[in-house]
DNA sequence: TAGATTGTTAATCGATTAACAATC
DNA sequence: TAGATTGTTAATCGATTAACAATC
């Protein structure tokens, strides 16, 4: 699957490629080329080729890309063949937000269990009935369940402490909303979503 | 301020740097050579130096850079020595989560008011009363008021029809979080937040 | 002054775009 | 077949790193 390297400028490419198909998948589109999807798109079809063509020959001359292979395709690359169990921990109104997301569950994403430090505070907020336990319960946690993904929905001190937890307890990933950058081994991916820096790059566009 | 041509990523390097100082600034560190940042951001010096030079000469030979002074200095450039007014658009878990977050008031982004189709549905979830609005009053209110920045937690379909009234309203910068691209005018800002396709970024690093 | 460290140029590396032969 | 469009190489562009003279 991936034959050639696979630089991390063609990764940040794929879920909006993978967010195009499936609107034309919807449309009921059948096959599509590499110009019409740069007009839908605004990238240069140029690219759009170079990047489909690290994966191996899903277009074929003179007819494009069939969109139904070529969405199940980058699924595939992105690992959206498979399940993932998650656990969010915070059970602020950040941890909410992404419990109860609807999206994630439909794609594979099945959280399991929500973590906080005041379990009590938040009685019945979550989605369909997931379970908030004590953050003091986490390791035990982790060690009686297979758990992929952590999501940090809290601030960046705890997050910091928790998460060699996290890494001990066999975490695969870390979804991270903390204001701050994490350590972790080689085998552990890290994924930081920084609200504030991204709005603070919205001022900063605003303004220039 | 703004001499020689900054480029997109070293636009998204600055809020990064701008934490990492504010930190030293709470240390108590007075002053930083490009080497030791450098050490504690794993980026090379080299960077470092050349990203800080495009703004004129922050450092001094055989000194560093002043942390204060940087920091501040970032600061102006990120366009955070002003305050700015924000409406968010839809007021479920995320739009809350968002209305909630403490730290972005302090940095002068000052919630106003948010809307929803069924503000009724919400009473009483927003911070420090911010007032929940219904959407259909949301072209009266641009009107009336000067909104800096609208904030969209509402879904891809919704935050497409609504893009147009906030741009006629006189929004200068778009937060936002729906899954979809969004059309405006040369005068207006997107900043996207994808969470799904971040999530879906993380799914692709645990499998590769 | 001597040592440290920046500012800045040059070299390298990587990513994007252009072009076109291959081929469906 | 002729036309369309990919796959892929080469050219360009941009970003990062290395190196070192300038200078505090």
């Amino acid at each position: 699957m991936d034959n050639k390297a696979i630089s991390k400028a063609v990764i940040n490419r794929l879920p909006r490629y993978y967010r195009y198909l499936g609107q034309l998948l919807d449309q009921g589109i059948e096959r599509i080329s590499s110009g019409e999807l740069s007009r839908r798109m605004n990238v240069t079809a140029s690219q759009i080729r170079q990047d489909l063509n690290l994966f191996g020959g899903f277009g074929q001359q003179g007819y494009g890309y069939n969109v139904a292979h070529l969405y199940e395709e980058i699924g595939k690359i992105l690992g959206l063949d498979r399940s993932y169990s998650l656990i969010v921990i915070g059970a602020g109104k950040l941890g909410q937000a992404i419990s109860s997301y609807f999206g994630f569950e439909k794609r594979g994403f099945k959280i399991e269990a929500m973590f906080d430090r005041d379990p009590d505070k938040y009685g019945g907020v979550s989605y369909r009935g997931t379970r908030i336990h004590p953050l003091s319960d986490l390791q035990e946690y982790l060690h009686d369940h297979v758990i992929d993904i952590a999501v940090l929905a809290i601030p960046a001190d705890p997050a910091r402490t928790i998460t060699p937890i996290l890494v001990d307890g066999g975490v695969r990933g870390i979804w991270n909303f903390a204001h701050t950058d994490l350590e972790v081994p080689d085998n552990v991916v890290v994924q930081s979503v920084h609200l504030s820096e991204s709005l603070m790059q919205l001022s900063y566009k605003i303004n220039h």
